[in-house]
RNA sequence: GGUUUCGUAGCUCAACUGGAUAGAGCAUCAGGCUUCGAACCUGAGGGUUGGGGGUUCGAAUCCCUUCGGGACCA
């Protein structure tokens, strides 16, 4: 049980006691005591003085007293106001420290079965860094969620049909002459994104023409003849003709083998892929079943709608009147299929704030439907980064390249690596790995630490740090404490100590807070939470570095048992790290 | 126009979801390596939490209003 739990038990049995009153634990205030004031825990006793009908002061000080008495753990208190601090034995902190189990995946009575999903890229274009938050955000969630014992699917769902694949066709047969990403040495969704920027320099040029010749810009847009082109090969598509699909199968399976290059740099993976080319046709029928319960209507010229005018909504189009389905249409059928298939307990839709609309209306239909499980899905709704420019355009060139950002990093990485010249005697292939982990490290850890919802800023004038609040500082706090066991392997590591520093009790506490901090995460979906834990652990770790004696310590049971702390804060941080998919080097 | 979201130090972000004197990093300045790894540590300066009002013992956090940015829906 953790001391907050013991001590808000504690508190429920005092105010018994005390003033004769049951309270539950939602009552009882406890927060960690600011580091200003003497004291571990800190109980707020503001809102319990209508049950005190006593001033702050005297209540924190009767509570305090009862509390001690109750609780051994206790060993003293004082009162600031109405603020009662409570300070934890090192009796406590020893115990808890020798007795600590933070090995993961945690205990869950409510384990579920959850899918979650994310980076969902299309397929005419290469990834870019919206991506990247995207992704990080969804894998690190994954893994939060997996550790607080549920149990995770991930995926993605690619966007592999539609008029922009087509517009990337079009343009490869008229000017490709036959070359390929292994004919030009290019990767494959470069090589693909490629064609569809030429596809639109033309098009643009054809509706300039036109425009020139007196046609309005929205009749250009579609008379244009590579539009018609373009349009002509989806309906070939659909239509299942041989060619076309060949030839759609081949350009896509060129960005797949890109994408999955790009994945495996970034340290992701996916358990079941999703393809749009094959769910784009679910949702019709139970666009059918909801006509016919009179959840869905039916305008005069045949398209289908939902009223959601009652719920603060509007009127949303399920079908259109030539009986074709638009997004939500799929989302519908898609949601429905895999809860069938999985048996799922919830869905994690990992998609920027933009998409909160769709979402709300999606949910807000499979309840209206009568799905029990529209209770299950969540969208992890996350900001956009954005450039001191705002937001990234592909017309300015603003795009910052996935990519381009990660050899970028590893140029960077590589170059400080050297300067400090720590890796010499290692392999070049060993040393590749490490300058590896310090750029993605890097890269990972300045996008997850921001809180999801917000929307973030990336300038890329300036380079990603790897000094201060980084992921490359928590590395190296973490390749600290290997060095130290590296030098004492092989010794007898035993300890029995008495009392510890403040600092040291710091640490423990800390880390006994690292399950609670995966719960949070996990609740929130917040791998945020998660990344700030890591490295306020780090922080505390290296001013506790700076003021104490390890392997010269006076003492071999106060070296031990340091040894022992630090292994613990290093375990702890490559737990913590690898959960935002981070991965810890050994020595940099 | 309607809905929604955000605004915290020069910059990038925190603030345990209503708690104590709003904290970190970067940048700036002053210190600290002959000693376990200085990608580090110690300290200083830097704030009317966009403005105004309200609720509360207590507000960056909740409500109203206003200004400014973003997104979504026509």
């Amino acid at each position: 049980m953790s001391i907050e739990s013991i001590i808000v038990e504690a508190a429920i049995k005092a105010v018994k006691q005390l003033y004769n009153t049951e309270v539950s634990d939602k009552q009882i205030q406890v927060q960690n005591t600011k580091p200003e004031f003497e004291g571990d825990l800190t109980i707020v006793t503001f809102p319990l003085l209508k049950i005190s009908k006593k001033s702050p002061e005297e209540t924190a000080k009767d509570l305090g007293a009862a509390i001690q008495e109750l609780a051994p753990e206790i060993s003293t208190f004082n009162v600031v106001k109405g603020f009662l601090n409570l300070s934890v034995s090192e009796k406590y902190w020893l115990n808890a420290f020798t007795t600590l189990n933070n090995s993961l995946p945690l205990a869950n009575p409510n384990s579920k079965i959850l899918m979650v999903e994310y980076s969902s890229p299309n397929t005419n274009k290469p990834l870019h860094l919206g991506h990247a938050r995207n992704i990080f955000l969804g894998d690190s969630v994954a893994e939060i969620l997996k550790a607080a014992g549920n149990k995770v699917i991930k995926t993605q769902i690619i966007n592999d049909r539609g008029i922009h694949i087509c517009k990337s066709m079009i343009a490869w047969m008229k000017w490709g002459n036959g070359e390929t990403p292994s004919s030009t040495g290019e990767k494959g969704d470069h090589f693909v994104g490629r064609y569809y920027v030429l596809f639109e320099q033309h098009y643009k040029k054809e509706q300039q023409v036109l425009i020139a010749d007196g046609m309005v810009e929205k009749d250009a847009k579609t008379k244009a003849a590579l539009f018609q082109d373009a349009s002509n090969l989806l309906r070939q598509w659909e239509a299942g003709d041989a060619k076309t699909v060949e030839l759609w199968k081949t350009m896509n399976s060129w960005v797949y083998e890109g994408f999955d290059a790009t994945y495996k740099k970034f340290g992701v993976g996916f358990e079941k892929n999703y393809y749009e080319s094959q769910t784009y046709i679910l949702g019709k029928k139970i666009i059918e079943e909801g006509l016919a319960k009179g959840v869905f209507f039916k305008k005069e010229d045949g398209s289908v709608w939902i009223d959601l005018t009652a719920d603060g909504l509007d009127q949303k189009l399920l079908l259109r009147s030539d009986g074709t389905s638009v997004y939500i249409t799929q989302d519908i059928g898609t949601a429905v299929d895999r809860y069938n298939d999985y048996k799922l307990d919830g869905i994690v839709y990992t998609v920027m704030n933009e998409q909160d609309y769709h979402f709300k209306v999606l949910f807000l239909i499979l309840k209206k439907l009568g799905y029990s499980f529209w209770e299950g899905l969540y969208h992890l709704s996350y900001g956009m980064v954005e450039l001191p420019s705002g937001r990234m355009k592909t017309r300015e060139g603003t795009v910052v390249d996935a990519d381009d950002l990660i050899d970028e990093m590893i140029a960077t990485s590589a170059q400080s690596t050297a300067e400090k010249g720590k890796l010499d005697e290692l392999s070049l292939e060993e040393k590749n790995d490490v300058i590896r982990k310090i750029a993605i490290g890097a890269l990972k850890y300045y996008m997850v630490k921001v809180d999801p919802k917000r929307s973030m800023l990336f300038n890329p004038e300036e380079s990603i740090d790897f000094n201060g609040h980084t992921g490359p500082f928590i590395q190296y706090i973490y390749v600290r404490t290997r060095s130290l066991l590296r030098k004492t392997a092989g010794e007898n590591l035993s300890w029995k100590v008495q009392t510890i520093s403040a600092k040291e009790k710091e640490l423990i506490k800390k880390i006994t807070e690292f399950p609670a901090t995966i719960k949070e995460a996990a609740k929130l979906y917040s791998p945020a939470i998660l990344a700030n834990y890591c490295y306020d652990l780090a922080r505390e770790y290296s001013a506790f570095w700076a003021d104490h004696q390890i392997l010269k310590a006076e003492e071999i049971n106060t070296k031990n048992f340091r040894i022992a702390l630090s292994k613990a804060v290093g375990d702890t941080l490559a737990q913590g790290m690898n959960l935002l998919g981070i991965e810890m080097p050994e020595r940099m």
